[in-house]
DNA sequence: GCGACTTTGTTCAGGCGTTCACAAGCGGTT
DNA sequence: AACCGCTTGTGAACGCCTGAACAAAGTCGC
């Protein structure tokens, strides 16, 4: 009976629906029982009409005149985006930003579990990090096989990621989540997401500098728009 | 004078800019004194067709026949996205991701120089992180104000991001980069970028249900689409 | 010096995502 | 019971970006 949603959902719509769900986590907390998509839309920081078509991919789940159940909207948001079991993940590169994720609170808190943390550094290994203990990345197969880990965070150096990536798929995982500034390369049907924290900076800096450099140019166009995404 | 650049160049172009620029700079230590596009585009990940054309905004940059000089177009690439000259970043909240983030070696390795960094817990303040000292987020208006940061990195709480936003907003730092699970409302003329770890990783989860549960369903390519019931 | 090959730069069409605007539907009120 | 206002859900247009095909241009070989 759950099993009916034969539209395909858009990538861009899916990161949305993770943030929605985050606000009306939010929103259960304060007690509220019902939201309009304008307000819904206000707090995530995106366009009204373009939360309804989101959620319309989940099929009609507001009421009419009323709004959005708070609970029953986050219940189904919960489902679509992958149902509230425990996500075991693996974590490769025990670095400064590996160690930072490793006790995330916010990955735990959505179900994703951390279930082993691996490096190669001799100084590392056997230290304890959010809970754990670091392994070798020798054991790397094995601790996949016992935990059947299905999420990879690699946070290496750029230089070993694309062989912690095919060790990775070569024992099932297919679903990686790659900070290490390469492009991986891997067989249809595992999917990579890419975090590239200096392209973010980088970004900014182009951005600022246009600001500077050629406002009497092409300012015009480029306004609008309070909020950012 | 180089200013010529009348033509406005998408954010996604700015984005695989700077990841041309990693890749060259890769290339550039090695030793390579041309590339063609197709070795570039496999390298960033991209299409060789769409390399081309990311280029093409700035300009001819290549020489037919040969390819691309790799340090002719890494200076420029460096050029479009703001030159070498260092950015001064203040980053606010040194918690676990704030302190990988003070001493990421990416970030200095590409001109952007943390200059201050800013805490509200007295047990944080005080303490060294990656060179500098950690001082109280008192402090803030005066910190940018000596150091003229450009650029503001949020790695607070949700709760308290808006409130560090609007401060930063209100000493001219016109750049920000929000690590914070909260959309940030700021003026126009204010850019923000968002990074958001846990839809990452939410998004991996929905694919990886997807591949699972759906795959006898609409594995093929695509059929008609927009049309409604 | 000329021809052919290689590679860029550009143009074109297609798909995707976003935004706007309107009709349908539900609750509250009289 | 019927009306009215409010909010959702959806259909359609717009613009952006991506992916492929073509022409210009430069180099290497003979």
């Amino acid at each position: 009976m759950p099993q009916s949603r034969p539209r395909i959902i858009p990538e861009a719509t899916v990161a949305r629906l993770a943030v929605y769900l985050r606000v009306l986590a939010g929103l259960a907390d304060g007690g509220r029982s019902h939201v309009s998509s304008g307000e819904l839309a206000s707090a995530a920081g995106v366009n009204p009409a373009g939360l309804r078509k989101d959620l319309s991919y989940l099929g009609p789940c507001g009421v009419r005149g009323v709004g959005y159940s708070v609970s029953g909207l986050r219940d189904r948001l919960t489902d679509a985006l992958g149902g509230e079991r425990s996500r075991p993940c693996v974590l490769i590169g025990i670095g400064r930003l590996g160690s930072a994720l490793a006790d995330y609170a916010g990955f735990a808190s959505r179900g994703f579990e951390f279930v082993g943390l691996l490096d190669t550094d001799p100084a590392t290994v056997g230290h304890r990090v959010g809970g754990l203990q670091v392994r070798p990345v020798q054991e790397l197969e094995a601790l996949v096989a016992e935990t059947h880990a299905t999420i990879g965070v690699i946070t290496t150096p750029a230089e070993v990621a694309q062989s912690v990536c095919d060790r990775l798929v070569s024992v099932g995982v297919r679903s990686i989540l790659n900070f290490a500034p390469v492009a991986l390369t891997v067989p249809a049907g595992v999917d990579v997401r890419k975090v590239d924290l200096s392209v973010e900076l980088q970004v900014l800096a182009f951005l600022d500098q246009q600001r500077d450099g050629t406002p009497p140019l092409l300012a015009p166009l480029r306004a609008a728009q309070g909020v950012a995404r």
